[in-house]
RNA sequence: GGCGUGGUAGCUCAGCUGGUUAGAGCGCAUGAUUCAUAAUCAUGAGGUCGGCGGUUCAAGCCCGCCUCACGCUACCA
């Protein structure tokens, strides 16, 4: 067994506000094993933070016109206190702005700097902004897209067709900070090797043997966390920048590195550090105890997107670093969608968690009905869809009608016949709450192994043995015949147990409804280490609950969503789902994309556009997109290579009438000269439909 | 095209290193019950475990081929 526990969620990015998929994937999951770890007495610390840096920032400040610390402090506000309204009990919310920040990141990259060995220098040409004097970060670059024509294409990618670029490949790039044509200059940047990593990578995942010791079970790891590793590690490593020129950021800590900044993925995760740092110095702690220490676990909950980061770049930086503690597990969660669709802000697709606190502020219990709800469709294992129908059937099924109302029943029963008092029984404990201890070990179990939906389930079953046992024992049926029958009290006094043995349960995925669950049965708030008290005690045969013992009156704990008395709360719900549904009918009727830059007749009259007709067409061998066409032009037959493979079938295009461009310069794809390029038109929904003239009009002649 | 992950009851999903009649929750049907938030409890119906072929005494689980979904990647003139 561990000694201690060091626990890290991603950091969000400070540049927005985060969705119930990242509440889901990340933090919910490392919130209930952290409340675990504290039930069980554990030495845990739990830290994440603000990740402030990037080029993604600096834009952003510049569109809204404000500067980059104003973004940050407003989403790192946002962000950390959101996180505190939903219970998320991080034991520190750092951020990478922090002076301590910038000084573990640059003692990290001197120790690996002077070490010597883990990093190359690499000169290459990079546009420059001569009005401002500096390096452009490929998002500083706009310009027409090589691929699609839209005119404000970024240097890393177009937001319009999604293609991924490089800045060189822009046409007329043009520098946002001045609006002038930038210059490619020559500039050189420091090269962490992570491909000379591989070898040791390979095993430790694989087989999760480190330097020659077995460092963990390999087995315990996802599967698909594991299978993503090995194809990136088959795929073989590259040395990969950690320094950028960009006015924000970390100072490269480096004479002769003037104007230059750390990479924020190398910045990024060494956050997990200092943000440890953080907190040992404002608790009296040692943090190197916890980063450094064979007997300390180290854990990181991120989502899918993050898992080659967390498994293969940061633990080379650690490994490279010498003196640092590689993850036991990185239980990396899949996407949640929201109702059957991608969260999309853009969209206005799905609900961000300020959105739900202020939209649901109305709504009793709002923080553990959510919480419910994500951990009952938590993506563990592959991608999960939040519904609202689900949101509230998860709500009134198993909060309100079998947990909460079983704790009522018990709560009632207990006033009614003893007076708001824990009975005097003459059962065992051990005997009698046998089958419930094993639940419970059942349910820590899961939580070990990071099964928080099996987890969360296994808390239902204990619920519903309560039920059943109500039901099986009908105290209320024994009462009639005779109130002072002793198999009352003993069935009661063991319901009690039950409820008590729940509280302690329940707080981790639950943790606004545990306290209420104490007050209804007169126990105190929660301490640490109280569960892992509370099943010794159950094993060996000592009540949680002693006779006597005061309860309180009753009170639910969940009012229902849906209520023939009050429909508050599915209006709230309600609301929600018609704004999807507003979003879907706007989408309908939206408006088409903005005209591109006007252009002149003669733009227009270089256009060779012609009929034709495709001859044959055949699919082009390992290209999962590309159709080969024979194209007739009356006077010529044309080979031309296009893009619609996903679209039409080969054998139905013969005969198929279409316009294409003539007089395009010839482009060889995949060894195939293609020669023109056939127009047609997209829908929103993506589909294709062939612009042309009639069928049989006749070939070659031209479109204007 | 390559790689990874997944395709199990109407819906959402569990099924560890292959081993007896394939599981859970919801939904559905029938019955019991009334302490409780029209809650609870019991019983039942419902599956060619994506398809085809193979290995094995034995396959949902292993192998091959095919197919569909998601992700990464190549291609998209």
């Amino acid at each position: 067994m561990s000694k201690r526990y060091l626990i890290t969620s991603a950091l969000p990015y400070a540049n927005g506000a985060l969705h119930l998929g990242h509440l889901a994937g990340a933090y919910l999951p490392a919130d209930i094993y952290v409340r675990y770890l504290r039930l069980l007495g554990k030495d845990v610390v739990w830290v994440c933070g603000s990740d402030e840096h990037g080029a993604a920032i600096t834009i952003r400040a510049k569109k809204e016109g404000v500067t980059p610390q104003q973004i940050i402090d407003k989403y790192h506000e946002l962000n950390k206190s959101t996180f505190d309204r939903l219970g998320i009990s991080f034991d520190y919310y750092h951020r990478t702005s922090a002076p301590l920040h910038h000084e573990t990141s640059q003692d990290f990259f001197l120790k690996l700097y002077h070490q010597g060995g883990e990093f190359e220098e690499r000169e290459i040409e990079q546009y420059y902004d001569q009005d401002f004097d500096q390096f452009l970060a490929d998002r500083y670059i706009v310009g027409t897209c090589p691929k699609c024509g839209h005119g404000e294409a970024y240097g890393d990618q177009c937001e319009n067709c999604g293609s991924d670029l490089s800045p060189i490949e822009l046409i007329n790039p043009r520098s946002t900070l001045s609006g002038k044509l930038p210059v490619l200059k020559k500039t050189k940047h420091w090269y962490f090797k992570l491909d000379k990593h591989e070898g040791w990578l390979r095993q430790w995942i694989d087989e999760g043997i480190l330097d020659g010791a077995q460092h963990h079970d390999p087995k315990a790891w996802k599967r698909h966390v594991v299978g993503q590793c090995l194809s990136w590690l088959d795929g073989g490593l590259q040395p990969r920048a950690i320094t950028r020129d960009l006015p924000w950021g970390i100072p490269v800590p480096l004479p002769e590195a003037k104007g230059k900044v750390l990479y924020v993925w190398f910045d990024a995760p060494i956050g997990y550090i200092s943000s440890t740092r953080q907190w040992a110095r404002e608790n009296g702690q040692d943090w190197e105890l916890y980063w450094k220490d064979k007997d300390t676990t180290l854990i990181h909950f991120i989502g899918k997107d993050n898992i080659v980061f967390h498994c293969i770049v940061f633990p080379a930086m650690l490994k490279a670093h010498g003196e640092f503690n590689l993850p036991i597990n990185v239980p990396a969660n899949q996407f949640l969608n929201f109702e059957g669709q991608k969260f999309s802000k853009s969209r206005g697709w799905g609900i961000e968690q300020h959105e739900y606190l202020e939209e649901f502020k109305d709504f009793p219990n709002k923080e553990d009905a959510l919480r419910y709800a994500l951990i009952r469709n938590m993506p563990e294992n592959k991608d999960a869809d939040f519904k609202w129908d689900e949101f509230i059937d998860f709500h009134d099924k198993e909060l309100a009608d079998n947990l909460g109302n079983f704790v009522n029943r018990v709560v009632v029963l207990s006033n009614k016949y003893f007076d708001g008092k824990a009975p005097q029984a003459n059962v065992s404990v051990k005997e009698g709450l046998a089958e419930v201890l094993t639940l419970a070990r059942r349910l820590t179990a899961e939580l070990d192994g990071f099964s928080f939906r099996s987890a969360v389930l296994t808390l239902m079953e204990i619920s519903s043995w309560g039920n059943t046992h109500l039901q099986d024992v009908s105290p209320w049926k024994l009462y009639k015949d005779n109130p002072d029958d002793p198999a009352i009290k003993d069935c009661l006094f063991l319901s009690l147990q039950i409820v008590a043995l729940l509280s302690l349960l329940c707080e981790p995925f639950i943790p606004f409804t545990a306290p209420k669950v104490r007050r209804l049965i007169g126990l105190p708030d929660i301490q640490r280490g109280e569960l892992q008290e509370a099943l010794d005690n159950l094993a060996s045969g000592v009540e949680l609950l002693p006779a006597g013992h005061p309860i309180g009156a009753p009170e639910l704990l969940f009012a229902k969503i849906i209520d023939r008395k009050d429909d508050s709360r599915l209006m709230i719900v309600n609301r929600q789902r018609e704004k999807l549904q507003q979003v879907l009918t706007a989408e309908q009727t939206k408006e088409r994309p903005p005209a591109k830059p006007e252009i002149q007749y003669e733009d227009f009259s270089k256009l060779d556009l012609r009929t034709g007709t495709i001859l044959a067409a055949e699919k082009v061998p390992k290209a999962d997109k590309l159709l080969k066409l024979t194209v007739e032009l009356g006077s010529e037959q044309r080979t031309i290579v296009s893009g619609i493979a996903q679209h039409f079938k080969p054998e139905e295009l013969p005969g198929q009438p279409v316009v294409i461009v003539a007089n395009l310069a010839p482009r060889t794809l995949k060894g195939i000269e293609s020669q023109g390029m056939i127009l047609t038109a997209e829908n929103e929904k993506g589909e294709l439909v062939f612009v042309n003239a009639p069928k049989g009009w006749g070939d070659g002649f031209g479109v204007k």
